[in-house]
DNA sequence: CTACGCCCTCCAGTAACAGGAAGGTCAACA
DNA sequence: TGTTGACCTTCCTGTTACTGGAGGGCGTAG
């Protein structure tokens, strides 16, 4: 099928399926007018990219993923171990936005927020709060 | 000063400062032997960029807040609505992160995680689970 | 005088695409 | 048969916020 089809199946942009194409994730065959052909199996491959992608996981991180797809003998605890080293990254950036959003809501809060230039928020990004 | 210690007290890469000159954040005046020579005042606006961009705020927006740091007859309620506006992505991002990591962890879950290739986290990357 | 650390500019690369130009292809319709 | 319009192709540039490195100048201490 042609590329558009795919990126209906897959839900990923035609952009993107070239750009997987171009780093050797996904690459179909050509028909004789030049037109990308894609299978049934190609199809599956990006729409498992494009739920990878969507769950956190970089390029490369697919790739490896990928290849344990493709590959009948992988064991399980390869996954397992990638996954949850995945949600333990996932769990430090959340805890980061947190604390993050801690102190601009404490800079926030002790804003009048009037027309007056005098801001906290300011001197605390300026450095000149709690330090 | 040279660039050196501005980046000392600052805590920016030096690489980052000149950066920040190229973009036209914080320009120095320049010695005879060409070399940057930053005041009091640019190491300040130095170490302001350095929180800001700690707490999440893109260059562009901390060229805005840089405006409004200098500008003496800024109201505050315009910092206090660009600060709110961040808690308030910092937020979603959180919660995208969340419902990410609760749909990894379930996976995992049911993942045995033994040397066999049948694994559950392939399957739901596939869209083979719950689908 | 030489070594070493600091400084300079310029170029390229990163991640993961998105936008757009210029042009070929295909199916339908008048 | 001509032409429209949707779809396809490649190639180039731009995005964000830097980082690394090459190649070379400057400053000071021994």
């Amino acid at each position: 099928m042609n590329i558009g089809q795919a990126a209906d199946l897959s839900k990923l942009p035609v952009k993107t399926i070239r750009y997987y194409e171009d780093i050797k994730l996904v690459i179909p065959n050509r028909l004789s007018n030049g037109y990308r052909d894609y299978s049934d199996n190609d199809v599956h491959r990006l729409a498992f990219l494009q739920r990878s992608r969507s769950l956190g996981f970089s390029i490369e991180e697919c790739r490896l993923l990928l290849s344990l797809y493709d590959d009948d003998q992988r064991s399980s605890s390869d996954v397992k171990l990638i996954a949850s080293a995945k949600i333990g990254e996932i769990d430090k950036k959340i805890k980061e936005l947190h604390s993050l959003k801690l102190t601009l809501e404490a800079l926030v809060k002790n804003c009048h927020g009037d027309g007056k230039p005098d801001c906290p928020i300011i001197d605390g990004l300026a450095g000149k709060l709690n330090q």
